[in-house]
DNA sequence: TTTCAATTGTTGCCATGGCTACATGGTAAA
DNA sequence: TTTACCATGTAGCCATGGCAACAATTGAAA
C-alpha cells in the first residue's frame, strides 16, 4: 500500500478538469432531456401532457413541474397555453427522440448484462445523461452481437 | 405510429416516480463523491489535499471547492484547520474507496465493451454515480467473465 | 527580518430545483 | 346556471452549486 505498491496516478489537471466541466453540463440538461422524454411518452400514450400527470410522474409537487416546464418554454422546447396541455416544438420533439432511443438502448444493455428489467430501468434512468456518442455506438455493437440471444452471462 | 402500432407503454405512474426519485437521490451525492473521491487521490498520490489543487482538478472557482469542502465537513465526511490542507474522515474514506472502486469497474465494463479510454474515462465520471449494487454485481460478473481478454467486440 | 505572492477565507450575486401556501381559472355534476 | 372540485398559476422560502471581488493569512525569497 505504498507510493511503490499503488500503481495509481492521477489523470493530468486540464484533463480531469475538462472531464469534470463534461460532467456538469449533461447534467444541467439531463433534467431537460427527461421532462421532454416524458412530455412526448405522454402525448403519445394518453394524447396530452397535463402539467398535473407530468408532476405526479416525476414524484414533484406541481410548482417545481410548472417552474421546469418554463425553463422548457424558455429554451424553445415546449409550448403551451395558459391552463392548457403541454407540447413539444420540433427542437423538443427531436430532443426526446433521441433521449428515448437512448434510454431504451442503455437499458438494453443492462439487460444484456444480465441486470433485472427494473433495476435496469431505474439505473438507465441516470446513467443514460452521460452517455457519449461513442459509448452510444459501441453499446449498437455489444447489443447487435449478443442482444437477441438473450443475457451475456 | 399509431396507437396499434406503439408498443409503448408508459411504466407505472408510482414506479415511474420512485425511478425519478432514486435519480434524485443519487444526484444529491454525486458531487461529493467526486469530492471525497479526488482528496483520497490527491493524499495517496501528493501527500496532501490543498483547496487551490481540488478548485483546479474540479475545473471551478475556489469559493466553489471551498463551499462544497463545508459541505463534506458538515456532514462528516471530511475535516480541516484553518489554512490547511483537507483530511477525510473514517466515513469519508470509506466513501472514497467505495467511489474509487465502483469508479474503475465503471470504466473498465466500458473499455471491455470497446469504449476508447478517455472516452470511458469521460463517460464513467458521470454514469458511476447512478450505478446501483445490483448492476455493479452484473459488471463484476461480466468483467470476470470478458475482461482478461480484452475487448468484447 | 521584511515583504510580497500565493493560498485560504468570506461576502454577495445568480440560476436551478425542491417545497408550501394561496390565488385564479375551467368544467362536470348538481 | 350554479357550484364545487380539480387544475393551473404565482409568490416566497430553502439548499445547492456556480461566479467575482475583496480580506486575511502563510511562507518563501529577498
Ligand atoms: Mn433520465
Ligand atoms: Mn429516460
Ligand atoms: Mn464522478
Ligand atoms: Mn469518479
Amino acid at each position: 500500500m505504498t507510493k511503490a505498491g499503488g500503481v495509481r496516478t492521477l489523470p493530468s489537471e486540464p484533463a480531469q478538469a475538462r472531464r469534470f466541466g463534461r460532467v456538469r453540463d449533461a447534467q444541467a440538461t439531463a433534467l431537460l432531456e427527461d421532462y421532454v422524454e416524458l412530455i412526448a411518452d405522454l402525448l403519445a400514450d394518453a394524447g396530452e401532457a397535463r402539467l398535473v400527470d407530468i408532476a405526479r410522474r416525476m414524484g414533484v409537487a406541481h410548482p417545481t413541474a410548472a417552474k421546469t416546464i418554463n425553463r422548457l418554454k424558455r429554451q424553445g422546447l415546449a409550448m403551451s397555453e395558459p391552463y392548457r396541455g403541454i407540447f413539444l416544438t420540433e427542437i423538443g420533439m427531436q430532443m426526446a427522440e433521441r433521449a428515448r432511443v437512448r434510454h431504451r438502448l442503455v437499458v438494453r444493455v443492462l439487460e444484456t448484462l444480465g441486470v433485472p428489467t427494473d433495476v435496469a430501468e431505474a439505473d438507465a434512468e441516470g446513467m443514460e445523461h452521460y452517455v457519449s456518442d461513442v459509448t452510444g455506438r459501441a453499446f449498437m455493437k455489444f447489443i447487435d452481437a449478443y442482444g437477441q440471444f438473450g443475457t451475456i452471462s
